[in-house]
DNA sequence: CCTTTACTACGAAATCTTTCGTAGATACTA
DNA sequence: TAGTATCTACGAAAGATTTCGTAGTAAAGG
């Protein structure tokens, strides 16, 4: 699965919103960018074409709702990411990552329970 | 800066390999991907235009060098990732990043450091 | 030399993505 | 009920990226 830019946008709507309809995804996407209104409807209808999104068509203004998990399109998302961008090194992408923005007390906590997970099975004392 | 994928992936190759002809870049290119010469050589060509590259036309066969730094780049194109695939959480993504691929001892090592830094600037004891 | 090979330059096709205009249908309002 | 607003459908333009064919030129090998 490789959402298209835009495809993105309207996604993270949908995972933050919940279902909505078109004008409801537009008017968040027209918060941060000017986009007519039928450039919004094409893309739902093509994303529903290609299985990312589901649609009930019960009301007058169709409901659309997202096919595919956050996490998952993430996951798949990232490794693409890592591959292309960081030649494959996750350990320099999470370096840079940390470095460049700020954590939480409580995120931090949570990566480095993660870490000590990973250097327990590296290599268990 | 705001690469291509293909783009990218000829800056991975001269990253990695140094200066370098078209020729080499492609002979590195299809080691994973078919396409023709006059492909990579056209990219490349207009990465020049853009100022990406840089050559010497000394030789018959010139020899491109990138003029983009890696890091830098990198760091702009993490950016835009968090944003667009992780609304924004550099958290989310390390924390996907680590479960996801396995990192050696020292890499571990050099990530706990940095979390340290972070933790002691965030409520130092 | 002459032929083959390797290179650059470049236009333009092919493909992918995004954007919008127009048309038709239904609801809402004065 | 006439007019206005709002919705879907859809074709096709516009834009961006990638791919390749062809032409011209210089080198290399027989």
């Amino acid at each position: 699965m490789k959402p298209t830019d835009a495809e993105l946008e309207i996604l993270q709507v949908l995972w933050s919103k919940g279902p909505s309809t078109v004008r409801q995804v537009h008017d968040e996407l027209t918060k941060t960018r000017d986009v007519g209104y039928t450039t919004t409807l094409k893309l739902m209808q093509i994303m529903q074409e290609k299985s990312i999104l589901g649609r009930t068509e019960e009301a007058r203004s169709h409901v659309y709702h997202v096919l595919i998990g956050e996490e998952e399109t993430q996951k798949s998302l990232l490794d693409r990411f890592v591959e292309t961008a960081f030649r494959g090194s996750a350990t320099k992408l999470v370096i840079q990552a940390l470095g460049q923005h700020k954590a939480s007390r409580e995120e931090l906590d949570e990566i480095r329970a993660l870490l000590n997970e990973q250097l327990n099975q590296n290599s268990p004392d």
